[in-house]
DNA sequence: TCGGATGCAGCAACCGGTTGCAGGAAGTAT
DNA sequence: ATACTTCCTGCAACCGGTTGCTGCATCCGA
């Protein structure tokens, strides 16, 4: 029913094996032969089979991008931008949710691989032991996470976390809370680190908390107890939630207490009070890693490790420490 | 490398096609043959290799998923869905985004034809012409459009424009505004339908505009000439539009006015006030849009239009009409 | 004029499964 | 004992491309 090369070679008067170089080997090609059978292939509307490709080539132009939650505003801009990236190289993407279990997220890795050339985690909650086996199967990009000789795209919280506390310094605060995320998570501890390190303030630790608004609600007590002025919350989600929480005791926003989160999700840009933030570049993120990944699965060279950039994104959830 | 079917013939003593029915059809094989073949091949750890059997029998095991942003916050509940159910069916799914670009849309669409079993076309901006004929290609199913016989998804946006004004009836609100979404859409128009047949109360149309925060912002200063308590918008980031750029001059929301938005998306219920919105179930939508696609992939049956209900959420942003 | 290089196209095996058909063994009816 | 099923397995062609090899022209330099 659907055209195939054979098809195509019939009608141009030409064997099968010139028609598939004429798309896949052009210099192997007479010229004028080539374009007499692209216009005969166009006529016919043919369309090489992926599959039948794949079959003999080993490679199958596809890839996996799995996250741990597609609906966490934190990976749409991720997946949406690694998807364009793809496209622009003739490569598909299947997107997977792992619904944050470790075992659904192996289990999507084994049968994704057979038909990927590479797949790109993000943010992934499998160990380290078990992201370096898998990697034998299949080239892996991860995002968000450190692992040991892989190639891997990270986006620098610790900076962002020095950026957030300076600009809290700057405003006159000198005792801080962060307000911490999942116990395994590598940009939480970069950001209790980076914040450790910091002179002219104190800082508290509050958590570890559930990465969620729920999460930063229930924060929100120990925060008002803790006697800070300033808050780094571990991500929007957590500093919303930790805004709602102080505002419901009457503390106010940035009256009483500055608040700043990490990520600038959308939702950050549309609560009141506008949400000053960490911006994570999500969508370079997907579009570095899926470079990276095309680029392992082609030359088979492993890349390195990509540190991008974060920013402070002041808003209206900061102001000034009452003295 | 990778262990095929005909390592596990070799090592189990049978023939491939022996193994192959194993899996693909036990009830022609021995019981005892069949336990057999099959420990052997998860001692070898074999995975059949979905491309070349996507060959022969011409099912990839694969679904297109093609909406028009991933970023916008209404689809990925819908997409982490789609995909749960599809995962659920052994089948993986491509997400693709057309960035709004009908040309995007159609050359997404052929290229993904060839490698996917179906395709879930969300809020197409293509015409209904290019649908029908691009339809002969691959089985569709439309979420949020009507198209004249094809498989179809809808959410019930005038029933919940209904219950919506019904809200604001029972507030004491008398005159309000729709603020309208682009020209083009579906849901739009469904929701001035519905209004516009309702007794009690005059309603006042804004729009066309933008189906973003931005257009409701626009938007506010219409709302407030027309003199009207209550608002409908388009959608919840219109709502959060509309009420922004209300209380940037003075009218406070629900003192004042009362707005109600549409879809339900997280950053609703993050903003102050919690928006009062209708809530779209766009999981449920994603769910059986699937269902209903490999139903028809697999039964040749194309089945009709679901219409999902609809339901009102009261939070924040709604109250008495002031008299 | 001849040997050798070069360019182009055809041949056929192959990728890893699936499936219609054939055939042997065992079971059943006659 | 014979004929006919039924059950199971093997054989081999096939899906739609790719690619190493061969072979034929043509062109080149000597």
């Amino acid at each position: 029913m659907a055209v195939t090369i054979r098809d195509v070679a019939a009608a141009s008067g030409v064997h099968v094996s010139t028609v598939s170089r004429a798309f896949s080997a052009p210099h192997l090609v007479n010229p004028e032969t080539r374009t007499r059978v692209l216009a005969v292939a166009e006529d016919l509307g043919y369309r090489p089979n992926r599959a039948a490709r794949a079959l003999t080539t080993g490679r199958t132009q596809n890839i996996g991008l799995i996250v741990a939650d597609i609906a966490n505003p934190f990976f749409p801009p991720l997946i949406k931008a690694a998807q364009a990236q793809a496209r622009l190289r003739d490569y598909h993407v299947f997107v997977a949710d792992t619904d944050e279990d470790p075992q659904v997220e192996e289990d999507l890795i084994q049968t994704l691989s057979k038909q990927v050339d590479g797949v790109l985690l993000c943010s992934p909650r499998l160990t380290n032991r078990t992201i370096e086996r898998l990697s034998k199967e299949v080239p892996f990009v991860v995002v968000n996470r450190r692992v040991k000789g892989m190639p891997t795209v990270l986006m620098d919280a610790g900076r962002g976390a020095r950026l957030a506390v300076e600009h809290l310094i700057g405003l006159g605060h000198r005792r801080i809370a962060l307000v911490t995320g999942p116990s395994g998570s590598w940009t939480s501890k970069e950001m209790q680190e980076a914040a450790a390190a910091m002179a002219e303030v104190d800082v508290v630790f509050l958590g570890p908390n559930p990465p969620t608004e729920r999460g930063g609600l229930a924060a929100a007590t120990d925060v008002i107890a803790s006697g800070v002025t300033g808050v780094l919350a571990y991500n929007d989600l957590v500093a919303i939630g930790v805004i709602e929480g102080l505002v419901e005791r009457g503390v106010s926003v940035p009256g009483h207490v500055s608040v700043i989160g990490v990520d600038d999700i959308v939702s950050g840009q549309l609560s009141r009070p506008k949400l000053t933030t960490i911006a994570m570049p999500t969508a370079a993120a997907g579009r570095i890693a899926v470079d990276m990944l095309l680029q392992s699965v082609d030359s088979g060279a492993t890349t390195g490790v990509t540190m991008l950039e974060t920013s402070l994104i002041v808003r209206e959830s900061t102001g000034r420490a009452h003295t």
